[in-house]
DNA sequence: GCCCAACTTTAACGTAACGTCAAAGTTTTT
DNA sequence: AAAAACTTTGACGTTACGTTAAAGTTGGGC
């Protein structure tokens, strides 16, 4: 009979039932996310059907990628005796502020896959190229002035307008 | 009259010109990824023109967001004496892969999105709600069955299937 | 009551790519 | 020659845990 029979879990349960793993539990509760009920005589962690809402709560933030001092701002807002409207209006910020940021990254990624594509393209001319690496200079490639070898700072030593356009 | 004379320079001018710092270059080289030239008579590091050139080369991979593990594998590829053709080869494995992982990091936050955008239409509903926060549970929601405030995970400790549609 | 498997405890190092001091030495400028 | 500017190595801090390790606790069966 230990103190986790009237409806008490230990962290290994709270884990499993959340999704996650206790490394995780005990490191929200280093940061002050989360904490137990209380403790068994033995001094393991115990918690509530409370705590394990408090816990998915804080994954679904983690889903959508707060850091966890911003999450735990979020959380937190909930003990601040509000309404409900108030706090929707407070948390509504942090949302749309992170909504913009996420929008941001995507924007991000998209200039990568751009750059990305580009370069692949100026390699793929290189294929046919007999040129040995050493030889540093393609004169074919310098002659036509084409997106060849020496456009692709991996091939060639001295950086050229194309190569240097590849960084815009 | 210093060693760096002859077209040489010191660690502070080679970030600057190629737009990084000098903390940077030096971490770089711990990991192997760029040498002095030489070094001057008081220990101060030496570099190339085309020492330029080769940090240039990790920046622009950097900007393509390898890591710098994978960048060392991908320079080191032009030592090993191949045609340019060959090289290009073997260069166009590693950026497609990386062209992949974009395109997946674009189709994640993509998601991110879509839940964000989920959530705050949710909370948006809360908004004219009179309701303390304390009270956990909001009756006209729960009768009405609308996504209101008992679907929104920071409002109410028991997580409805709303809720959990939220993580999907 | 005893034993064993399964679970939990705290502690501590490792990760990636640098930023940021700090204290001491070097180069360059005045 | 002094001062300003630069560089050196070294080491701790960052984020969100994963991964041991050594020792203690629980729960169930006998």
């Amino acid at each position: 009979m230990s103190k986790c029979d009237d409806g008490l879990m230990h962290i290994g349960k709270l884990a499993k039932e959340a999704g996650t793993t206790t490394r995780t539990v005990r490191y929200y509760e280093d940061m002050g996310l989360i904490y137990p009920e209380c403790r068994s005589s033995g001094g393991f962690r115990c918690y509530s059907h409370e705590q394990l809402t408090r816990l998915r709560m804080i994954l679904s933030l983690k889903e959508m990628e707060f850091d966890l001092e911003h999450i735990k701002v979020i959380i937190d807002k909930r003990e601040q005796n509000k309404t409900a409207g108030e706090l929707a209006h407070d948390i509504l910020e942090d949302l749309n502020e992170r909504l913009r940021e996420v929008e941001e990254q995507i924007e991000h990624y998209k200039h990568i896959r751009k750059t990305l594509t580009q370069t692949i393209a100026s390699i793929c001319a290189c294929l046919p190229c007999d040129l040995r690496v050493e030889e540093r200079l393609c004169p074919a490639c310098q002659t036509l002035n084409q997106p060849t070898c020496q456009s692709v700072p991996f091939f060639h030593s001295t950086p050229t307008a194309e190569t240097l356009e590849l960084k815009l």
